[in-house]
RNA sequence: CGGAAUGUAGCGCAGCCUGGUAGCGCACCUGCUUCGGGAGCAGGGGGUCGGAGGUUCGAAUCCUCUCAUUCCGACCA
């Protein structure tokens, strides 16, 4: 491709609504800008590095079993009635009438198309496993787009569905879709791990999300030290540490605390630390209230509390329920004397403390020394809190926890009977008996996963890419010359790279050095042949690498086999 | 949806407080010079000041409404 030729509208300026570093490179580069919010055009350049991930994603989805299809964006509200997603999707799913007002939506995931397909096409055990895939725009109306194509409301997304005879079967495509997925983003030069995650209202008993690192990722992942156990923070677990050990309850003590409400005023005030606090938050669940212990220095994870209680919706409670179920303001809960009666749930952390601090359910007051055993009624004890930085790993003896920062780029997970269950999808057995379909769903958001990677590979001049996701394998920046040597010399390489089947883009614009350079630079290409009047003299050119920036000075011929060779070798799936 | 802010040339911004009919940098066009890390000089084109209404002799500027965008928060197969 000859830059002169193409449409890549670089610019100098950071455009000041882009946040993230993946947003203002992917906009100074040119590769996509802006129609309205979370909704983008792709110009050549970034869709060429989609196309890139795309063609990475189908030949590991089809190398593992998967088959494409293509299904409509627009779907009926029927589908979406029968699964019951209609009225519980809310605002996200855009939805609109047609000049019959029949009501349809913006397809935001496909589960129901592609049940409502299967159980039309498929009757016998003999039929499955399939596994089917497409690559396609969807919509979510998110209440908050940002981060560009990191978290737009229009995107491209790669979603598979498997529909095996049982579970057994079923965990068997999962597992083959986990390794095709570790595949893509190894393939995809990315650094990330594959996390347990939480099975969310789905249910169903695993999950797990391929998570990107990067610091302005919008989720929190922990791993072992030692062990390669790795899970989200909503899912994340810490080993319990050894039971308690007994210290002789102390008689309780009322304290004045004026205007001392949060944690940290507390510790501060009565000179404690904060691990010898009890934290009590009043919560409704489904609008019931219930009252959540936890240590000071522990924050709460609502949703393994939600988990714990079975509750659909959970939420903090305002001052006014504070106020029916403690007795007291804000700021001064505490689980002895509670004024109404609620269910409790003490974190575990809380189940081996003694003589600690909690709120007095008195306005200005708290209380020392409380005992939970002695002095009040806990309805259960489980695990409700965030692991911290330093937890022992659930899984291995000597690990500790560690937090990162990633950014989702897919999802795997087990559906169970959920959608073939609500559209019956069924089939029969070797028996003739009719059984349910067990399904899986995969996705991975394409778009992001180039947003990730920028994120992951850039520095102060711009992007980075790795070689199989660049949209161009190599540019030939062409400076001019007195005469037409360096035309002749940069067409001709340009020539031989291309049939050489390397992607090459010609900088042959009219630009200055210094112009074509800081351009190069900022689109990431990861090689670069400079062609410039004064080493071609002596039939030499420039070959520059863009992550390294390490320069050599070869005769052409050299420089352009080692372009091949470097292709060749970072293409080698 | 709650809180906050911003909308002035393609992009980034000033002007608004204290009303008098719009300016800077980049980009763009022309010419000359320059040519290995986003060139210099000279000349030039381009704006119903987001929209509607109001106050006023007069509104980018003050008031009301509206739309859009962004940030913080809650939401998220």
């Amino acid at each position: 491709m000859r830059y002169s030729q193409y449409f890549i509208p670089t610019v100098k300026e950071t455009p000041s609504d882009a946040e993230v570093i993946s947003h203002q490179l992917m906009l100074r580069a040119g590769m996509i800008r802006k129609l309205a919010a979370g909704i983008y055009n792709y110009l050549p350049l970034g869709l060429r590095s989609i196309r890139k991930v795309e063609q990475i994603v189908r030949e590991e989805m089809n190398r593992a079993g998967a088959i494409e299809i293509l299904m409509p964006a627009v779907q009926p509200s029927e589908l979406w009635k029968e699964s019951g997603r209609w009225d519980f999707y809310g605002k996200e799913l855009l939805r609109f009438n047609d000049r019959k007002d029949a009501e349809f939506c913006m397809g935001p995931t496909h589960e129901e198309v592609v049940t409502d397909l299967i159980r039309k096409e498929v009757r016998s055990y003999r039929q499955m496993p399939i596994n089917l895939y497409q690559i396609q725009g969807k919509f979510r109306d998110e209440i908050r787009p940002r981060f560009g194509l990191m978290r737009g409301r229009e995107f491209i997304m790669k979603d598979a569905y498997s529909f095996d005879v049982d579970e057994k079967a079923a965990d068997t495509s999962y597992s083959k879709m986990y390794q095709a997925y570790r595949r893509i983003f190894e393939r995809c030069g990315l650094n990330f791990r594959a996390v347990e995650a939480d099975t969310g209202t789905i249910g169903g008993n695993f999950s797990h999300e391929f998570m990107v690192l990067a610091d302005s990722g919008e989720d929190a992942i922990v791993s072992c030290s030692a062990c390669d156990y790795a899970a989200n923070m909503e899912k994340a677990e810490s080993r319990r540490d050894g039971v308690a050990e007994h210290a002789d309850p102390r008689p309780l003590e009322r304290v004045s605390t004026p205007g001392q409400r949060s944690i940290e005023e507390v510790t501060a005030f009565l000179g404690v630390n904060s691990t010898q606090v009890v934290k009590t938050l009043i919560l409704l669940a489904d609008n019931e209230p219930v009252v959540a212990l936890l240590r000071g220095d522990h924050d709460l994870n609502e949703i393994k509390l939600k988990n714990h209680l079975g509750c659909a919706e959970i939420e903090m409670a305002g001052d006014d329920v504070v106020q029916q179920v403690t007795g007291a303001p804000t700021g001064f809960a505490g689980p002895v004397g509670l004024a109404a009666k609620v269910k409790v749930v003490a974190d575990l952390a809380v189940q081996g403390m003694h003589n600690f601090v909690t709120g007095a359910n008195a306005g200005d007051e708290h209380l020392k020394n409380v005992n939970l055993e002695r002095d009040c009624t806990v309805t259960s004890f489980t695990d409700i809190r965030n692991v911290v930085l330093g937890d022992p790993c659930p899984r291995c003896e000597s690990g500790k926890l560690e937090i990162w920062r990633g950014i989702e780029v897919g999802h795997v997970f087990k559906l169970g009977t959920k959608y073939s269950k609500a559209l019956k999808a069924t089939f029969l057995d070797a028996d003739g008996k009719e059984q349910i379909i067990f399904m899986g769903c995969y996705g991975i958001g394409i778009g992001r996963t180039v947003a990730a990677c920028i994120e992951q590979n850039h520095d102060e001049n711009g992007i980075i890419f790795p070689l199989p996701i660049a949209p161009f394998h190599c540019i030939v920046s062409a400076l001019a010359g007195k005469d037409d040597s360096v035309k002749v010399a940069s067409e001709q390489i340009y020539e031989e790279l291309q049939q050489a089947g390397v992607e090459v883009l010609l900088d042959d614009r009219d630009e200055r050095p210094g112009f074509k350079f800081k351009d190069a630079d900022l689109i990431g290409i990861p090689l670069r042949i400079v062609v410039g009047a004064k080493s071609l003299v002596e039939g030499k050119v420039e070959l520059k690498e863009r992550r390294s920036g390490n320069v050599e000075v070869l005769p052409i011929a050299e420089a352009v086999a080692k372009v091949k060779a470097a292709v060749a070798e970072a293409l080698k799936a």
